[in-house]
DNA sequence: TCTGGGGTCCTAGGACCC
DNA sequence: TCTGGGGTCCTAGGACCC
């Protein structure tokens, strides 16, 4: 049996952990750059508010609502999931940390009844944390992932359902919109709609071979999990990245070379940084931006570059080095940016790396360096050291307005108690 | 004025090899 | 007139997830 534990509208409640006066309001929280709509209290769902709306689309429901607004504080939703993670670790190591707010566990081995089991892990995570969670269990993945649906919408079952009988089972897909399967998403759910398969019961009853024709083999797959067949093994350890990539749209459209530069001097660092921190180095580097697609008045430009790198690296020195000149390639004035990123592929072990004949880079000193980068910046906050190019002004900046403090990942933010 | 930021897997089709 | 058979690798595009 596997369990999925999902935290319950997990960045609202990280906010209302540090600040219970949200408590029973509607919050939502946005996007980067306060663009769209990322995440709803219950109350923010029951007025019709959508996942994923445009902020400025939604504003004044919002307001007609006196809906609570928060900027998204990811230093503060990641170290709460981090300590979430190690509380369900506690539990089981048989654990895959399936997304910021999602764990599978796998429960092979657990001798206490399961319904005490999830109680308990339910009261733990609260306490320890504060986070509400909900819990689904069944024999795959993807029955766990059905179960938690229903311990989520409906009330009674307290956030816990187990489907551990097939008379359970087969209730639960009777009535299980297609929509909502894990795998199924808006295209297949259309077009299996239009095949009268309008729940996840009848798509267990296609034929296998008309499931692998129409829908590959991960559409058959899906199948199989619903059955009660398990294709989906706990993945423990996550797989090294194959690409990486960091990008943000700008605060404000930008189009001046030199404030671009200074964004895309950051993004490649984090993407050396990220590198790094999975001990690998990337051969290939992209750099890609475009203009603000969404209006239909502007002329659009959307380049993307591919460079080649003399050898894989890791270094910040060097990807900035390179993304930079990569840039001045596709760059052309008189447009406006909104958007820009820097991507790195083929990534092999750092151990494993070749060297170029006719590199002229030292990298035994560039190891030394980033060390030494990584070190103070894990020790005095993120961007402590940067590449001077990154300094100055950050027009490209994006808008935070309504962010919380870092309670938990920044001294001068922890909380003061009056006495 | 204002529309996120990451990722993965799969397949078809073309280029190329002998 | 008539043009094989078996592979691999790469890429673009489409689907999905959170």
């Amino acid at each position: 049996m596997f369990a999925l534990v999902d935290c319950n509208n997990f960045y609202v409640s990280c906010e209302r952990v540090f600040n219970p006066s949200l408590n029973s309001k509607p919050v939502v929280v946005l996007s980067n750059n306060d663009g769209c709509i990322i995440a709803r209290s219950n109350e923010a769902k029951q007025i019709g508010i959508k996942m994923g709306a445009p902020f400025f689309k939604t504003a004044d429901l919002l307001r007609a609502n006196q809906v609570v607004i928060c900027s998204s504080n990811y230093p503060l939703y990641g170290d709460m999931s981090g300590r979430i993670m190690n509380t369900l670790g506690q539990f089981t190591p048989q654990l895959e940390v399936y997304s910021i707010d999602e764990a599978f566990l796998d429960l092979a081995g657990i001798s206490t009844d399961l319904n005490e089991y999830a109680i308990q892990i339910h009261k733990t995570v609260l306490r320890n944390i504060g986070v509400p969670v909900s819990i689904g269990i069944g024999p795959t993945k993807a029955l766990a992932k059905t179960a938690n649906y229903y311990a989520k919408k409906i009330p009674e079952y307290k956030g816990i359902l187990i489907l551990n009988r097939q008379k359970k089972i087969e209730d639960a897909l009777r009535q299980f919109a297609i929509n909502e399967v894990w795998g199924i998403g808006r295209q297949y759910a259309d077009f299996l709609n239009k095949h009268q398969v309008k729940t996840a019961w009848d798509f267990i009853q296609l034929p296998d071979e008309w499931v692998r024709k129409n829908m590959t083999i991960t559409g058959l797959r899906i199948k199989k999990e619903l059955t009660g067949i398990s294709c989906l093994p706990l993945e423990q350890a996550p797989p090294d990245k194959k690409s990486i990539c960091t990008s943000r749209s700008f605060g404000s459209p930008q189009t001046d070379l030199e404030s671009i530069q200074k964004a895309i001097a950051s993004f490649a660092g984090q993407c050396a940084y990220k590198l790094r921190k999975q001990k690998s180095c990337a051969n290939l580097l992209i750099v890609f931006m475009h203009t603000n697609k969404f209006n239909p008045y502007e002329s659009q430009y959307s380049p993307s570059l591919p460079f080649r790198l003399p050898a894989a690296t890791n270094s910040s020195l060097e990807l900035v080095k390179y993304a930079l000149l990569t840039l001045e390639k596709i760059y052309k004035a008189g447009y406006h940016y909104q958007k820009a990123g820097v991507m790195v592929t083929e990534i092999v072990p750092q151990d494993q790396v070749q060297g170029c004949l006719f590199d002229e880079i030292d990298h035994g000193k560039h190891g030394a360096i980033m060390k030494a980068l990584d070190r103070i910046n894990a020790k005095y906050g993120p961007d402590t050291l940067t590449m001077a190019i990154q300094g100055g002004s950050t027009d490209w900046r994006q808008r935070r307005e309504r962010v919380s403090p870092s309670y938990t990942t920044c001294w001068k933010d922890i909380i003061n108690i009056q006495v």
